[in-house]
RNA sequence: AGAGAGAUGGCAGAGCGGUCGAAUGCGGCGGUCUUGAAAACCGUUGACCCUUCGCGGGGUCCGGGGGUUCGAAUCCCUCUCUCUCUACCA
C-alpha cells in the first residue's frame, strides 16, 4: 500500500507509476485520495478540538464536584452534552473518510522502479542476462510428460483420482528428486546467511493483505472456508508476516529468512498449451528467500538476491535467463521484479521457475513493519524470491540430460539423490 | 468437542470510575566507575494521527466492537483470541 503522505508529495510520479502498470483510471483515483485526504484532515483537525475541549470540561466537573459546587458542575454537564453530540458527529464522519481512504489505497498496486520498461505483456520483458547452452537433443527426445511415464516418477493420473488435475504423485526417483531438491535448495540458502523457517501453509485474511495477495488475488487461493484461512500460493505470505505489526531494532538488520513448503494455486481461468506436465500444477513445492532490509540497501539486496539465485541454476547446470519484467506484467505489489527461465530442450520452451521482486515499502506499510531509527520509527523494505520452485527445474533436468541410458543428473544434486541417474 | 480462567507497554506484572500512557521488575539506550568487561550506581526508554520551519501544542490507543457516565484500563453487553483441565489425536 503506498502512503498518502508520498502520493501526496510526489502527485505526479505516482500517477506516472500507476500508467506504467497499467492501472485503469490513475488520475482520477489519485485525485479522489488527495481530496479524501484533505476532508480527513479537517476533520481530524475539528474533532481534537472538540475533544481537547471535552476532557477540560470534565476535569473541571470533577473539580467542581471535589469543591462541592454542585450547581456549577450541573450547568457545565450541560455544555459537554452538546460537545458530545458534536464529537459523535465528527468522529462518525472521520471514520468515513478513513474508510474511504483506506478503500481506494487497499487497491492501488504498487509503483514501479525507474527502471522497470515499459510495456504491457510478457513480449515488453527486458532480457538482461543469459547463460549456459542450449542442449542439442535427438529427433528421439521426449518432453518430460513422456519421460515421467517411460521411467515412472512422477503420476499424474492417480494424482487426478485423488484430487483432480494438477495434483501429481511422485513415486521412487522421482519422489526423492522431490527432497533432494528442497534439502539442496535449503542448504544453499543456510550457506548464503538465511535463517531457515517453517511456517504455517494455511494463513488467516490479515495475512493475506499483508503481503498484497488480498484483495488483489482472492480467486486465485484456494479457502478452507469453514475456518476462514487461505492454502498459501507461495512460502512469502507466511514468511513475511512473521514480521506484520513488528518494529525491529536497525542492528538485526537486514532480516533473512528461507523457507520449503508446498503453494497451491487455484489458477482459475489459465488454459492452453503451457499447462501440460509439470508447467502449471494446482500443488507444487519451491524454497522461497525472503529479506526485510533497510530503504536505502533494498536494491542492493535485489542484487544479492539475484545472486543467489543464479548460483544455484549453474550448480544445476541448467541454461537461464533473467528477464526484468516490464510495467504491465509486473505483480500488484512489486516494485521491480526479475524472473529467471530455464530452458525446457524438448518442449523447446523458456519456463519460469523464479520470480525475485524488491516490493520496497508495499508491504511493510501494509504489515506495519518498521525499524527503530535514530530519531523516530521507519518503513522497511521487503523482498522475496523463489529459490526455487521445483516442477519446473524438474521439467527441465529430465528433458535436458536425457540419454539412451536414462537421465543424468547434474553432479550438485548426487549427494542429495544418493543416485546419479534416473 | 466439554468445563473453567484470562487478554495491560519489548517481556514479566500492578492498577479505589477522576492529574493513569499507566506502578514495579527485567530488557534496551546514555552516563559514572574500570586498562577493558562485569557488578554497582545515576539518568533515560511506547505507537499512531493532526498541527508547527522548529521549540512545542492537541488528539487516539490498556485484545476488537458497542454501552453506562460530566469522566472508564477500571462498570455492563458482545465478538475474537489465548491458556488450564477433561475428551480425542500425530
Amino acid at each position: 500500500m503506498l502512503q498518502v503522505l508520498y502520493i501526496r508529495e510526489n502527485k505526479s510520479a505516482v500517477i506516472d507509476g500507476l500508467k506504467k502498470k497499467h492501472f485503469k483510471g490513475a488520475e482520477e483515483h489519485i485525485e479522489q485520495i488527495l481530496a479524501t485526504d484533505a476532508k480527513r484532515r479537517e476533520t481530524q483537525k475539528e474533532l481534537d478540538g472538540v475533544l481537547a475541549e471535552t476532557n477540560q470540561k470534565a476535569k473541571d466537573i470533577g473539580n467542581l464536584m471535589k469543591a462541592g459546587n454542585k450547581n456549577e458542575a450541573e450547568s457545565l454537564k450541560a455544555v459537554t452534552a452538546e460537545l458530545k453530540i458534536k464529537s459523535k458527529t465528527l468522529s462518525d464522519l472521520l471514520t468515513k473518510y478513513e474508510e474511504d481512504l483506506s478503500a481506494v489505497l487497499i487497491k492501488l498496486p504498487n509503483i514501479p522502479h525507474v527502471s522497470v520498461p515499459e510495456g504491457r505483456t510478457h513480449d515488453d520483458n527486458q532480457e538482461v542476462f543469459k547463460h549456459g547452452e542450449i542442449p542439442q537433443l535427438s529427433s528421439a527426445a521426449l518432453p518430460h510428460w513422456e519421460l515421467i511415464k517411460k521411467y515412472d516418477i512422477i503420476d499424474f493420473e492417480t494424482g487426478v483420482k485423488i484430487s483432480g488435475a494438477g495434483f501429481p504423485v511422485y513415486k521412487g526417483k522421482g519422489a526423492r528428486l522431490q527432497r533432494a531438491l528442497i534439502n539442496f535448495f535449503l542448504d544453499e540458502a543456510v550457506k548464503a546467511g538465511y535463517l531457515e523457517v517453517q511456517p504455517p501453509i494455511l494463513v488467516n485474511p490479515a495475512s493475506g493483505y499483508g503481503t498484497g495477495q488480498l484483495p488483489d488475488k482472492d480467486g486465485q487461493m484456494y479457502r478452507a472456508d469453514a475456518d476462514d484461512l487461505y492454502l498459501i500460493p507461495t512460502a512469502e505470505v507466511p514468511i513475511t508476516n512473521i514480521y506484520r505489526d513488528t518494529i525491529l531494532n536497525e542492528n538485526q538488520l537486514p532480516v533473512k529468512n528461507a523457507g520449503y513448503t508446498p503453494c497451491f494455486r487455484r489458477e482459475a481461468g489459465s488454459w492452453g498449451a503451457d499447462v501440460r506436465g509439470l508447467n502449471r500444477l494446482h500443488q507444487f513445492d519451491k524454497v522461497e528467500i525472503v529479506q526485510i532490509a533497510l530503504p536505502e540497501n533494498s536494491y542492493k539486496v535485489l542484487d544479492e538476491m539475484v545472486g543467489h539465485v543464479k548460483a544455484l541454476l549453474k550448480k544445476l547446470e541448467l541454461p537461464f535467463r533473467i528477464i526484468r519484467l516490464c510495467g504491465g506484467d509486473m505483480s500488484f505489489a512489486s516494485a521491480l521484479t526479475y524472473d529467471f527461465e530455464v530452458y525446457s530442450a524438448a518442449q523447446k520452451k523458456w519456463l519460469e521457475v523464479s520470480s525475485v521482486s524488491n516490493f520496497e515499502s508495499f508491504q511493510a506499510n501494509r504489515l506495519k513493519l518498521r525499524y527503530k531509527g535514530k530519531d523516530k520509527t521507519h518503513i522497511l523494505h521487503t523482498l522475496n524470491g523463489s529459490a526455487l520452485a521445483l516442477p519446473r527445474v524438474v521439467a527441465a533436468i529430465l528433458e535436458n540430460n536425457q540419454t539412451d541410458k536414462g537421465i543424468t543428473l547434474p553432479k550438485a544434486l548426487v549427494p542429495y539423490t544418493g543416485f546419479d541417474s534416473i
